[in-house]
DNA sequence: GCATACGACATACACAGCGTATGTTTCCAA
DNA sequence: TTGGAAACATACGCTGTGTATGTCGTATGC
């Protein structure tokens, strides 16, 4: 049984998905704090009060669009390695694939940028855990088993990694637009060489 | 001329201090965003009047707190690298160093955790760059030079190095009292294997 | 088909915290 | 001893969050 949605749902449906849309660019733009539920509400012909109904405070409205968006990144990464016929260039693969979506502006910005700021550390690290940090630490197990890579400690090598990818993530987005191409490509020079001094 | 100081400099002086000190304290504790003016006027008796009077500004009181630990940290770490009799036993030394301190509960939470949403990206990485960063950079441009490292732009490999380093500081810093030493020592385990695999 | 409940918002209000403008006191210097 | 400036304190405005309450339309039971 579908339970096929009510006009009223529908509205309810419309108006949240439009205030997750306005509250994505306005935080893309400027920033957590640089942006006030006011803004996001007027955006779309409304008020506060639809925002608090919806997602309950400002922090969870956040969760919801850095959410939204890692779940999708992290599937077409997940996506981009699954050609690849052995666990090494699936891993160079997904990390192609993830420094891309780092050059994109509203990505970059709103998860590495302002997620820590906006959710603090502590759920921005749960948050990462369950998308991206998650998926490494599956391609490290792989490069393990497969003997691609030395048995080192799974869980520092995950975090390492992470931070590493982390480090290109912020440096790409913190770097006008025109320069994004030149800097991903330097990170990923070194990162490539850093991993491949790590194979055996 | 040594310029004697007068009754009222010596109080005013002792005033900033104690300002300096209560906010390394509360910032540790509480972080920026949790900890306010009032409250850290109010440890010394005194009133918010006080710290803008001395430091302008919640972020300048900050940057005033974090670059008081950085360069005592950072002075240690550098001379903790001057007894090596090669770059690559300095850097080693160094890291050794660096680690201890980020174990620290008061530098890796102000330094590390708060300082880049207190500051802005910005600022926090101009920091970054006259203290930790900066001594990363000197390091990784003497083994360049020395031969011991293939020639890696620069500023990525420095800052991918930042965050190895600091990925290890904040796992260290989570993990209670008797697990410390073996994370440590697991961390420590993987990032020599990185940094020996980037040996040439 | 009509009353009623409930969901989806809007409105109004309380409150915290930053910054600033304006006192007030205390010390030093001429 | 007396201006004057430094070192604060006091008071106020403002922005923005969260919450409590009001309102209106739509689904639903009878």
């Amino acid at each position: 049984m579908p339970h096929v949605k009510s006009r009223r749902e529908q509205y309810s449906d419309a108006t949240r998905a439009a205030l997750l849309e306005a509250a994505t660019r306005r935080f893309a733009e400027r920033g957590f704090a640089g942006t006030s539920l006011e803004d996001v509400a007027a955006d779309i012909q409304a008020t506060r009060g639809a925002v608090y109904h919806h997602f309950g405070s400002k922090p969870a409205l956040f969760e919801a669009v850095a959410e939204a968006l890692e779940s999708r990144v992290m599937r077409e990464v997940a996506e981009a390695a699954e050609g690849a016929r052995d666990p090494w260039s699936a891993a160079i693969a997904a990390t192609e694939k993830f420094l891309d979506w780092c050059c994109d502006p509203v990505y970059s910005r709103v998860v590495w940028q302002e997620a820590p700021l906006a959710l603090g550390w502590v759920r921005w690290k749960e948050l990462e855990k369950e998308y991206s940090c998650g998926l490494i630490e599956q391609f490290i197990q792989l490069l393990i088993d497969a003997g691609e890579m030395p048995p080192l400690p799974l869980e520092p090598m995950t975090r390492i990694t992470f931070h590493m990818l982390g480090a290109a993530g912020m440096a790409i987005s913190e770097v006008p637009e025109q320069d994004r191409f030149r800097v991903r490509a330097e990170y990923a020079e070194t990162i490539a060489h850093l991993l491949k001094g790590a194979r055996r």
